[in-house]
RNA sequence: GGCCCCGUAGUUCAAUGGAUAGAACGAAAGUUUCCUAAACUUUAAAUCCAGGUUCGAUUCCUGGCGGGGCUACCA
């Protein structure tokens, strides 16, 4: 059992046995003691003071006094102003350390539940950009987490292939492709159809301000302008399934998906189920007239289908137009019965940017409303936009920082400090590209998952992303740093029993290492892979930090040596350990 | 207008209501005959404002100020 845990339980059982009160163990704080105070955990005794009656010094006091005194593990303790440092015994962590040894790390108690986690999702008319890179790193990394913590994780995406968006890339090709494709041209196939889209963009604004100056409103002009009604008349072909527009439609398509997958690829991320929204738009109206048959939902005298949800704080929301026809919701709400029937998980996650948390709290409450079975358990992981110093980035206007771009400049300038520092002997020229890929893709992760993902962040291109402090590369070279030591040591006897003479940051390393798993539930449950980046780092600086004056290789005696190696074997383990749930590799050298 | 989110060192981020608010980058100074200096050590530097609840508030409540989002018979 994790020692917090065992603490909560020991403090639990004195309240109750000594003081006669019964507490919720989960109730009870513990936390690390900081570092200039005397011990390891420390009890905040003030919520206790008033409901016994008793100072919170001399609560205090008492509670070491009859913990030390009833667990053998823990050793001493201090009172300062109404905290209660503890001093776990050495052996405790000893043991520890050598049941981790022999079992490996973190092999979690499973779960049985199944969770879906939908990301990604993108539009069919433009490649990815760096928004999107926060959406997937998040969306991979929380179904890693929930993976190691023994769920059953569906990864899903949700690709919206159809609409106004697609045919405005689709009408600028016919317009002005002649017959470009991604083999005439040698361009990756998002791309070519985002430049599409972009034309489209250029050749719109254009045809607006000829308008204008022809003395026609703006306003008029921005919902009359030739191009935009023919690519309105393309989408109403395409609903009437139109065969030419179909198939061009499926030719662009598949050139983005196989641009996707070489991103993807890139990006280490798979997926095991994918909807495609064209699949999809339909679906929904026959559950909303089961809605209307049981009253949750209401006609009105045009004939358009409502729900009303002014009770929750909320608006009236349309769900059907008055011609029969769907809306964005409806489309949701058909997927999110189909993903059921599909899979009849406990929870069902979407990884949506925080401007559609609107959008999701209608979405769950028309659900719930309904009565469907799988209403409860959605859960929107909303995350914040990626803002450039400038503001918002818009594709339409040519700000959005393209993740492809991204990766190869990561690479670059992976590629650049390696050879700065030059570190690339002993490489071939294969694994050194591989290594670049990895140092670039491990920054590149890591700084997008070491915010909170509801915050929104801001990201600087000029500045860029660093590879020293908090940053991936510096806990991947952590780990390289303790592979090399751990080469260098050769075979390694059986973990020591005994230790004697346990540092200072020995104890906490060992302290740290303990609370790993503990580190990964928090970060599923919360669905928040910033607690392992933070984590991760922590242990990586205290590692880096105890090594200067923690001689491993060259240790006072044959104890120490093996008590030290088998430290750093776990911290290593821990690193790649998590970094590989943050979908980043460790590598051996760097 | 209505609803929601966010304001922490110069900058980017931490801090389940708990001790003297932690890091990183940047700035200043130092460490390499020693297991990877992509590292380590030291210094300076912050809770938007005003009230309230509490033994204790960056955190919870109210009111300002500042920033963002949502609010379509668009998707």
């Amino acid at each position: 059992m994790l020692l917090t845990n065992r603490l909560k339980l020991a403090v639990a059982n004195v309240l109750k046995n000594n003081y006669q009160f019964e507490i919720n163990p989960d109730e009870i704080l513990i936390s690390d003691t900081k570092p200039e105070f005397e011990g390891d955990y420390t009890l905040v005794t003030f919520p206790f003071s008033k409901p016994l009656s008793k100072k919170p010094d001399d609560l205090g006091q008492e509670i070491g006094a009859l913990l030390t005194e009833q667990n053998s593990w823990i050793t001493s303790f201090n009172v300062i102003k109404g905290f209660l440092n503890l001093v776990i015994a050495e052996e405790t962590f000893v043991h520890f350390l050598a049941s981790s040894s022999a079992r490996e790390i973190a092999q979690m108690e499973g779960r049985t539940e199944k969770i879906m986690i939908e990301y990604s999702s993108p539009n069919t008319n433009k490649p990815l950009h760096f928004g999107h890179l926060r959406n997937i790193f998040l969306g991979a990394a929380v179904s890693n987490l929930y993976k190691k913590c023994g769920f059953d994780v569906i990864k899903a995406n949700l690709i919206n292939d159809r609409g106004i968006h697609i045919c405005k890339s689709m009408i600028a090709w016919m317009k002005f492709g002649n017959g470009a494709t991604p083999q005439s041209t040698g361009v990756k196939g998002d791309h070519l159809v985002g430049d599409y889209y972009v034309l489209y963009n250029d050749t719109f604004k254009k045809e607006v301000e000829a308008m204008v100056t022809q003395g026609i409103e703006k306003e008029v002009a921005e919902k009359t302008a030739p191009i935009l009604l023919e690519a309105q008349q393309l989408l109403r072909k395409w609903e009437a399934q139109d065969e030419e527009t179909i198939k061009l439609w499926k030719q662009m398509n598949d050139w983005v998906y196989a641009g996707f997958d070489v991103s993807y690829q890139r990006l280490g991320v798979s997926f095991d189920k994918y909807y495609y929204e064209s699949n999809t738009y339909l679906l929904g109206k026959s559950i909303i007239e089961q809605g209307l048959l049981s009253g949750v939902l209401f006609k009105k005298e045009d004939g358009s289908v409502w729900v009303d949800l002014t009770a929750d704080g909320l608006d009236e929301k349309l769900l059907l137009r008055g011609d029969g026809t769907s809306v964005y919701i409806t489309q949701d709400i058909g997927t999110a019965d189909l993903k059921y029937q599909d899979f009849q998980m406990n929870q069902s996650v979407y990884v949506i940017g925080d401007e559609q948390n609107y959008h999701m709290q209608v979405l769950k409450l028309i659900m719930q409303k309904l009565h469907h079975p799988g209403a409860d358990g959605i859960h929107h992981l909303s995350y914040g936009m990626v803002e450039l110093p400038s503001g918002k980035m818009k594709s339409r206007e040519g700000t959005v920082v393209d993740a492809d771009d991204m990766m190869d400049e990561m690479k670059q300038m992976a590629q650049k400090n390696t050879e700065e520092l030059g570190k690339i002997e002993g490489f071939t020229e294969d694994e050194l590209q591989e290594l670049y890929q990895t140092l670039g893709m491990g920054a590149l992760k890591f700084y997008l998952l070491r915010v909170d993902p509801k915050k929104k962040m801001i990201f600087n291109p000029k500045e860029s992303i660093d590879f020293h402090g908090f940053t991936g590369p510096f806990v991947q070279y952590t780990h390289a740093r303790i592979c090399s030591i751990l080469r260098k040591a050769g075979a390694i006897p059986e973990a020591p029993t005994t230790y004697v003479h346990m540092t200072k940051a020995e104890k906490k390393l060992l302290q740290l290492t303990e609370q790993y798993e503990q580190v990964l539930w928090q970060a599923s449950l919360e669905f928040n892979p910033a607690n392992l980046c933070n984590y991760l780092f922590n242990i990586a600086q205290h590692y880096n930090s105890f090594l200067p004056n923690h001689p491993i290789l060259k240790a006072e005696d044959e104890a120490i040596r093996n008590f030290r190696l088998h430290l750093s074997r776990l911290v290593k383990h821990i690193l790649a350990d998590g970094l590989l749930a943050l979908g980043i590799k460790a590598p051996q050298r760097m």
